[in-house]
DNA sequence: ACATATTTGCTAGGTAGCTAGCGAGATTGG
DNA sequence: CCAATCTCGCTAGCTACCTAGCAAATATGT
């Protein structure tokens, strides 16, 4: 959204920025879809698979969502059978995530989901897609600043 | 989404696209929480208050969102009565929406959001706004026409 | 030691996106 | 003129994001 009334590339950037965020995620789920899972399942399981057993808490900083958010995403891959969640031995409100056999086994058979970043970005000049993050950057900085004086007050 | 593994800017651009996108809404949906609004409702008031009565499929093209999301979003303007939704005289198909006084009023009251546009991307070197324009809608096209070609596969 | 944070995960409820499939209406080809 | 096809909006059901507020556990300050 962010609207796009009259014409500058000002008000063109937060159009692509959305819609580019949605081609991408439509191509991730549409890679994913015959496997039932949605792309932040899949990041919940490679993150499990790569890294080994993280805290709950730690994955929805990862992935900047909220806790509650992460919740019901944990809740569906545990109900899959994908994920199990232990509770912390030492601090009993905490959960640790562990990825089951049989989401291990589904994590070996889902395809390498690389060749989506390549086909967005590649050959395009490295000295564009730089100018490109800190654009983005900066424009994420200065909104997130924003948002956070706006709910201090 | 769209990952983040080895270092180089072709990693971060798809997170920080992400990452825009939410902050831009965020900051949307705050000033707006207030009326009771999201952020594709203001955008269908706008539209209504501005350029006056449309057809719901023309709006949902408008927004490049589906028919199926555009119903949910006008049932809800609906309920709140800040939208009338009338089936068309000649094609019985299609449906026209229109403001109400209350959705009038309402729209009257809201502030302008474009200063959200302006601490973004203002002051930013219109150049740069350019090629990241660029990289974005380059981007968008192939992942849009990958997902063309995937689907009618 | 105990009252007061703070942190963690959960529930409830809302917004915004999607696909799949339906029925009614419009269009088009034979 | 009728059959097949397309279009429009709807429902149902899913993912993924959010806030607000709760209960339990931990941490902190006096």
């Amino acid at each position: 959204m962010v609207e796009k009334r009259n014409g500058s590339d000002n008000d063109l950037v937060g159009a692509w920025t959305k819609r580019c965020y949605f081609a991408g995620r439509a191509v991730m789920d549409s890679v994913l879809r015959p496997y039932d899972l949605g792309s932040v399942q899949w990041y919940v399981l490679y993150q499990l698979a790569t890294a080994g057993p993280t805290m709950q808490r730690d994955l929805a900083r990862l992935l900047t969502i909220e806790r509650a958010t992460m919740t019901g995403i944990v809740a569906t891959l545990v109900r899959k059978g994908m994920v199990e969640q232990e509770p912390d031995g030492v601090d009993h409100r905490q959960k640790l995530l562990r990825i089951t056999a049989t989401g291990a086994k589904l994590w070996g058979e889902l395809p390498d989901l690389s060749f989506i970043r390549s086909v967005a970005f590649g050959g395009i000049d490295d000295a564009d897609i730089a100018v490109a993050v800190r654009v983005l950057q900066t424009a994420t900085e200065r909104l997130e600043n924003l948002l956070q004086k706006g709910t201090a007050s």
